[in-house]
DNA sequence: TAATATAAGTCAATAAAACTGACTAATATG
DNA sequence: CATATTAGTCAGTTTTATTGACTTATATTA
């Protein structure tokens, strides 16, 4: 029987439940004080972390990716064009589509967001072996399938 | 130089982010139909998992676990009491405290929120070995400390 | 080409979640 | 007793996200 495997009892996958939403919200909120400083919040820094990682992402794939409506989005995206943070460009195959792209100004606020939230992660990574962290990004990765 | 191990590297550090971003979002999404169900939201939910996992929790502990102002999580306790999900006991030793313990029904509610999240961490530990799950697990704690 | 589907944007109203600030109450500790 | 700590409360506001209805632009297909 599967259960008789420690690792996938109940109780554990009920710590790692836990374990994912505290170290989501420490890790993010480590960047409340520069986000603030710029007048932006949660919602916004989300968005600079998925297009920063992957640039010319298309706004559906931020729809699903975030599991907001595009109205929401949609709010979060006119922000950021005023402050010169992102920019639209057309696809070139479907001309529907908007790919969102940093500004060089966005770059750089995507880097002092970074900046505040990296310690975390690197202090732990530190604190752990090679195979560990490699093992701990594929088994994320299973989750987020 | 400890940038010379890959695994330290700054991108490296921003895929995590992203992971963790990801795999907190997913998680936490499939159990949006049963918290509408019972007109509770995401922030109830939060509640509900810490105090499910570690009963008799003080007020002051969730603050520093959820990263949200005493008012916020009040709104939250009030509505879970008045649901009859949770019940409030002073501390013996300190009565200023109050620790908060789930109700039966509270149990039952979270038994159902947890039915509606498991399936995603249940595959994905399937897919992986019993190292790879304990590793990931001290990363994870690793990062929340 | 005309009809239909898809991707995205928009307007309006509302709800949910979190915040600030100012204050009270109970209890603990020096 | 004075002071600090823990928690709760009231009021007002902001941020984030929602629903629903509709438009625009472009792509696909019958």
């Amino acid at each position: 029987m599967l259960k008789d495997f420690l690792y996938l009892k109940e109780k554990n996958l009920k710590d790692v439940i836990e374990l994912l939403l505290k170290s989501y919200t420490s890790s993010f909120s480590d960047s409340e004080q520069t986000l603030k400083r710029n007048s932006l919040g949660k919602a916004h820094h989300r968005l600079i972390i998925l297009v920063d990682n992957k640039p010319g992402l298309k706004v559906s794939e931020i729809l699903s990716s975030l599991k907001v409506t595009k109205q929401s989005l949609n709010r979060i995206i006119q922000d950021l064009i005023k402050k010169d943070l992102i920019i639209l460009k057309k696809g070139e195959r479907d001309g529907r589509e908007k790919k969102i792209y940093l500004t060089d100004k966005g770059i750089k606020f995507s880097d002092s967001l970074f900046n505040s939230q990296k310690g975390r992660i690197l202090s732990a990574f530190k604190k752990s072996s090679p195979d560990e962290v490699l093992y701990f990004k594929n088994v994320l990765k299973r989750i987020i399938e």
